[in-house]
DNA sequence: GCCGTTTTCGGCCCGACTGTTTTCAGTCG
């Protein structure tokens, strides 16, 4: 079992024992060490295998956890787990994805009803019985009822870094293969949508066939929906993602990847322009009508030039305006991970991140960056321990000694300011000027109205000292709606005052997304893409937030950090 | 359950808000 399935397992027990009221501080080991294994290099099985090595070597994990580790190496669970599932169903644990819910709420209305399930909740709610429970009332049996339509709207897709993880993973096993030559995902993944309903993967190469055997043996495939000779289609670790691989002959690998990246709507305009030029388009070649002779079936560059079309980045073909605007050669020239010089918002050990100052700005100097932001939370953030005034002004002392001792890479001095109630930054403005760069964001107050939350955040950036308007609709993907916000109006008042927009790369949060990413760039507001990183791993989170620059059709002049630093000082000053 | 130590037990980021109550538990971040 690899680590990030370890890690599910102890976060899962977490929450069961906070359902059966444990001990506060034994839970939260438990999700420490989770938090820790996710972002482990070394993976927790070679260690338990390795005689010179000891998991308990890595922080957080002591006898009790190492113990449980060796249990589900050789078992795949292990005792307290096993203890919690017989108190609990493991239905019980997504009742915790309803908001308003919690796990005491959770253990009320199992002792009383019995209920487990989300259908369970929902007829309970419905009869109005969750009412009669002690501390219950008629709003939150509305609460409940609102969460539990949203959560069914979401189920069964999934977020794109958890499908990116299992195509690399997958990509890698299925290469071991001599005569598998190359493995490549499709679908809404090489789109690079926020979320995924399934994983499509794309084999070809002399050994293709037999990597769909290699493919269906996969330890971690518990369920093959099916499996012929060219195609299998399976349910992959504890998740259940549907992972579908196809192995291809070289010659039709272009229109196999063109079909199966799609989106439907793309292919079916495709199509029908084939059609109109006498040919036809499948998932086998573009082939003439009637005399059935190939035309193209190679290369996408190949099928795309035959039908008269420049090559369509995949973050377009949602047949919004696309094809045509290929057809003019008016496509734009998407920003791309290589031209990002610099990340703009992280957090380090001083606030809630797990690295400190001097390991974040090396690991952002391995990763060839020319700058980055250390924006640690402001002191309203209390959980995350926010620094004050006097904190921070110690924070840029440290910054300036590394900034010293430091080749080929500089720290810019910022913060991640909250933007209170009222629209009031939550540190004097005395300190804000001395940094660099200021990102701000909300992080309370979810439920103003629209009005209010508009009128809150433009009068934050009112404060000329904000640089970048951070995770601009606080939405975070599968758990929290964003709040309400006329984005048109920020958008605007953005523009008007100088100000940049955030695409945030946290695979959950993702915004501004696509279509909002557009809505700014259409009117002349340039935008950060930035991690949000909370350790030296997730800086790496970038590709998703320029997946998704991409699909809002950002070019590289659209994104502040693409500029070399002495451009970006420039912007920042207002 | 982990950690760190004045080495064997005490501390572990906690404040704001909400809906339910009559004084606060539970949720959220």
């Amino acid at each position: 079992m690899d680590n990030r399935e370890i890690a599910r397992l102890l976060s899962e027990t977490a929450d069961l024992m906070e359902i059966a009221g444990e001990d506060g501080f034994r839970i939260r080991s438990y999700r420490n060490a989770a938090a820790v294994l996710e972002g482990y290099p070394e993976q927790v099985s070679a260690i338990i295998k390795d005689p010179s090595k000891k998991v308990t070597d890595i922080p957080g994990i002591g006898k009790g956890i190492a113990s449980a580790l060796e249990e589900i190496e050789q078992r795949g669970s292990f005792e307290r787990r096993d203890q919690m599932l017989e108190l609990y169903p493991p239905t019980a644990l997504e009742l915790l994805k309803i908001q308003g819910l919690g796990p005491k709420s959770i253990r009320t209305l199992f002792e009383h009803y019995r209920v487990s399930t989300i259908d369970g909740l929902e007829r309970i709610c419905r009869e109005h019985k969750l009412r009669e429970l002690p501390r219950m009332g008629e709003k939150l049996e509305e609460k409940v009822l609102r969460s539990i339509a949203q959560y069914r709207q979401r189920a069964g897709r999934f977020l794109l870094s958890f499908a990116y993880g299992v195509a690399e993973e997958l990509s890698a096993y299925l290469l071991e293969l001599k005569g598998v030559e190359r493995v490549t995902p499709a679908g809404s993944l090489r789109r690079g949508k926020e979320t995924v309903g399934d994983l499509d993967l794309l084999a070809t190469g002399p050994g293709a066939e037999a990597a769909i055997e290699k493919f269906a043996a996969h330890p971690k495939v518990h369920e093959v929906l099916g499996k012929g000779p060219n195609k299998a289609s399976v349910k992959f670790g504890l998740e259940g993602l549907q992972v579908d691989l196809r192995a291809l002959p070289d010659e039709s690998y272009g229109a196999a990847l063109q079909y199966f990246t799609g989106s439907k709507e793309h292919n079916i305009n495709l199509r029908s322009r084939a059609q109109k030029m006498g040919l036809t388009l499948s998932e086998y070649s573009l082939a003439r009508v009637g005399s059935k002779e190939v035309v193209a079936s190679a290369t996408e560059e190949d099928i795309y030039k035959a039908l008269g079309l420049h090559w369509i980045p995949p973050e377009l073909r949602e047949n919004q305006g696309e094809i045509e605007a290929a057809e003019r050669n008016e496509l734009p020239h998407l920003v791309d991970l290589k031209h990002i010089r610099g990340d703009l918002h992280m957090h380090t050990t001083e606030s809630d991140g797990r690295a400190t100052l001097d390991e974040m700005a090396e690991a952002a100097r391995e990763l060839g960056y020319e700058y980055i932001a250390i924006t640690d939370h402001s002191r309203r953030v209390t959980v995350a321990h926010g620094l004050d005034a006097r904190r921070l002004s110690q924070q840029i002392a440290e910054t300036d000694r590394l900034n010293e001792k430091l080749d080929g890479i500089t720290v810019l001095k910022g913060v991640e300011v909250d933007i209170l109630a009222d629209g009031k930054l939550d540190l004097p403005d005395t300190i804000l000027s001395r940094l660099d760069i200021v990102v701000a964001s909300v992080h309370s107050h979810f439920d103003f109205t629209a009005a209010a939350q508009t009128e809150r955040i433009i009068r934050a950036m009112d404060n000329r000292h904000l640089s970048i308007l951070g995770h601009p609709t606080g939405r975070l993907i599968g758990e929290r709606e964003p709040y309400a916000l006329d984005l048109d109006r920020v958008i605007a008042a953005a523009r008007e005052r100088g100000c940049f927009l955030e695409i945030n790369s946290q695979p959950e949060r993702l915004d501004l997304n696509d279509i909002h990413v557009q809505m700014a760039k259409d009117n002349g507001v340039k935008l950060a893409i930035s991690t949000d990183a909370h350790s030296t791993n997730s800086l790496s989170y970038m590709r998703f937030g320029i997946d998704q620059a991409r699909r809002g059709r950002l070019t590289r002049s659209d994104v502040i950090n693409t500029r070399p630093l002495a451009e970006l000082r420039k912007l920042l000053k207002r």
